[in-house]
DNA sequence: AATAATAACAGGAATTATTACTATTATATT
DNA sequence: AATATAATAGTAATAATTCCTGTTATTATT
């Protein structure tokens, strides 16, 4: 059974109220501003707990590994290659690509992950 | 300029005649066989190279990080999570999905990444 | 064929991200 | 309030990858 910790809370806060996708240091780092002895251990241990009630979900894929978000309805991400910055695609592009996949191998589907690279505009001036 | 190497053909080799995804570790020790004082470093410092120059792709999708092929043509990959296994996916399900993308969000598409986990048929037994 | 320039190497050290361990603290239940 | 144990802080350990240094081997040039 869960209990609840004043860190476990401030770590889902901080990863809610962020409108980027941030690594488990960066987490880190910012709770450390609320809770200055906080273990990187905990916010590990809470990411992962975070995720697996589906709270929080990792993503990675291509270069991004390690990133995470609290804004966990299903869509995509696009990594710019020149400045780093994700983005979030528009998931209609992709539309019940788990069922198709599902289909076509066999496989009980449980996870996907889709990501793209690139030069965003910006970068591309 | 690139120069020829018995370790970096020998790594090419491994990977052009398995039909696996292997880590770079398995790379290692089926090149050991042949050169057994074959250094880590150089299979990884090969990989990369290799990469750069499109001769293997790098696939890299929620849980399957830091494994190579060595055949190259576009598709993609789907993992068992209990057997661990990565077997390939028509790529007829999921046609120009760059194209897609890059017009939906203005980035100049340099690579993707599309992967799927799940149980495979005979690990659903 | 011998020489010179340097790409590539082996081996080991360093780095980075993540997980595991252990003694202590805090939360929920009785 | 007392108890059981989930969760923590702090540190050590692990794993994957990259970096460093002195040596070796390949290619271009003589």
């Amino acid at each position: 059974m869960h209990r609840h910790s004043r860190q476990r809370k401030v770590i889902l806060d901080v990863l809610k109220r962020t409108k980027t996708h941030p690594s488990a240091d960066w987490v880190y780092r910012e709770v450390k501003k609320e809770i200055p002895n906080i273990s990187l251990g905990t916010v590990y241990r809470n990411l992962k707990l975070l995720q697996s009630i589906g709270e929080v979900t990792e993503i990675s894929c291509e270069g991004n590994e390690g990133r995470f978000e609290g804004n966990s309805h299903l869509h995509y991400h696009i990594t710019c290659q020149k400045c780093g910055q994700i983005k979030d695609v528009d998931d209609i592009i992709l539309y019940d690509i788990e069922g198709k996949v599902a289909t076509a191998t066999g496989f009980k589907i449980t996870n996907h992950c889709v990501g793209f690279a690139g030069i965003c505009p910006a970068c591309l001036e």
